[in-house]
DNA sequence: TGTGTACGCTCAAACGATTGATCATGTGAG
DNA sequence: CTCACATGATCAATCGTTTGAGCGTACACA
């Protein structure tokens, strides 16, 4: 291993031309005039010295990173890989790097000052709820920013999924089923995904003139979710089928069910928001409702790369939402 | 949002004071003398105006980013998520800043392009395997770099775990119950851990003078596990218990036992390496090993921190491996 | 009076790439 | 023969911090 510090210099030097050039030529400025033969020196020489652009000098010079970074609650939650795919190939494409960070033992404050100034050109935000003093320190930080899947009361200023929609798939499944009695394990009281779900199962409950069931809200883990569910199942009539919000919750809800002696589907049916590949491994397979995570990422970075510090977004993300049936769903008993 | 472009020059000039008194301030220059007095002008002024370090500019002058790379395979994988939190916990701790990055349909040599000279000090690599030219490619880059859990052949440059004993608590704690029929449902055939866990499987059967049972190999997934259970169920003598050697392709080999009829653990026994959440929300709740993964993360962050570009680091991590048992084992049938 | 030295700062040269301005040379038109 | 202009480069300022070296003043000591 060889400690490679050759710089622009070094390349300009053996091409026998000056660094202008060279630079130009890495950066393909199309005002740049230069023989044929001129160039295949330049590339020869970047190619035979290893030649790498050092970022810092360049940002310096530039006033961009060419890094986007994206930051989330957990990095144990799967339903976040799937964002960090879409906005990783996404970046990748347009020539940025994205980088992802969560927020372990430190809030997102301690983390931008970390990151300083500088370092990544916008950041995209996954999850984060409207904590105090979350927008101010972002805009101390004088960059771009856009939340994903949180419609921020503060600022217009973000991109979410069509929640509604997905909780009325969910319990037009169940409906068609011919559940009547469908309780709601909802997401946590502050989330904003979580407010949107149920808004979109009671307004399908009322479609369907039925009465809401009960709703009993989680946070978006297994054990919050298997919680809620003894909760849920505790009451006089017992639900027939539960509109979950989350499907990690949902995992727990599946053990919770089964730990109330409850057989799934038989008893009582489970449908969930956000399908992952693990929903088909588990017992029974659990019915959810795809979402188009990906997208979202993808959709985010898209978004930051054009937007200026002072821009407006707010957008739903029109994509493909889907119910995808599997084993933990059936008619009702009787 | 007000561009905030707040040089060292202007905080300088409100303190009227040096660049290089306010630069020495910020870093706690030992050699400082300065007046307290001064030094509460200096504090005030960075405070009024909200003035960030330039990282580009610190970096460019110091050839120091204060930043490290963590690069995994896949996200999804919730196996990476414990590393991750350890590293970045570690990582934070230092006063470096831990970015994690994926190889989505770009292969690790892009990335590094990608990510330029100078922009990171260290890289982890977790989960990669032997890959042609990567080590190349991580030497052209000229930074330390460690793989995690992956004793790369080709240099000593790796910190792994005791696979090998995991493996066999595993296995003994099948013995004790009672199997003599253990299959082995192995990792990818490539993988470092893969072979470490099977050769801890082969000797444990050895201690405990029984014969090796079948031998599957499977990808890390839960789709793998499915289909490399159905095949060592498939053979004349049934394995009452099989070790599977992760916890996600051990999701799919529940499945997978389910698919040929057997119950769990009436019928077989499953235990994995690698515990999560998750495992105990399974039905049955998996039995597993678990492995010090955070404490993996957070020795990587650490030796980078001090390591020069060609230090070697060979080293099998001490940390507590403990079965977690769950459900899915139980004394063999009849 | 001269000298040593501690204090409390200031000066200015880097770091490596980018980019608007500039310059030398050759060619064709008038 | 001169001017205009295209071609193919070069020059040099700049981005914001860091850091070794230097500088003025005050005070003590001989």
């Amino acid at each position: 291993m060889k400690r490679s510090r050759v710089t622009l210099a070094d390349v300009a030097a053996m091409a026998r031309v000056d660094r202008a050039v060279v630079s130009r030529v890495i950066n393909k400025d199309p005002t740049l005039n230069i023989r044929q033969e001129t160039r295949e020196r330049v590339l020869t020489a970047i190619d035979r010295l290893g030649y790498r652009p050092n970022v810092a000098a360049r940002s310096l010079r530039t006033a961009r990173a060419h890094m986007f970074g994206l930051f989330i609650p957990d990095f144990a939650n799967p339903v976040y890989a799937e964002i960090i795919k879409g906005a990783e190939s996404e970046a990748a494409s347009q020539g940025y790097v994205l980088v992802t960070g969560s927020a372990i033992g430190a809030g997102l404050g301690e983390y931008m000052d970390r990151i300083g100034q500088g370092r990544i050109d916008g950041l995209l935000l996954a999850g984060a709820g409207d904590e105090a003093g979350l927008v101010e320190h972002l805009d101390r930080a004088a960059i771009p920013w856009i939340m994903l899947n949180n419609r921020s009361r503060s600022v217009e200023r973000y991109v979410i999924l069509d929640d509604e929609r997905a909780a009325a798939l969910a319990v037009e499944h169940l409906v068609r089923l011919g559940h009547r009695r469908i309780a709601h394990l909802a997401g946590p009281a502050g989330a904003d995904t979580a407010g949107r779900r149920s808004a979109g199962y009671s307004a399908a409950m009322r479609e369907a003139r039925l009465p809401e069931g009960p709703i009993v809200a989680a946070g978006y883990t297994p054990a919050g979710g298997a919680a809620a569910m003894a909760r849920l199942l505790d009451g006089p009539e017992r639900p027939t089928a539960v509109f979950v919000a989350n499907v990690a919750s949902a995992i727990g809800a599946m053990e919770g069910a089964r730990s109330a002696g409850l057989e799934i589907p038989r008893d009582v049916s489970i449908v969930a928001v956000h399908d992952l590949e693990l929903a088909s491994y588990l017992f029974p397979a659990l019915t959810t409702v795809r979402m188009p995570l990906a997208e979202l990422g993808r959709r985010g970075v898209t978004l930051l790369a054009g937007l200026k510090p002072d821009d407006k977004v707010a957008e739903v993300l029109a994509g493909p939402i889907e119910l995808i049936q599997r084993r933990s769903t059936a008619p009702p008993p009787g």
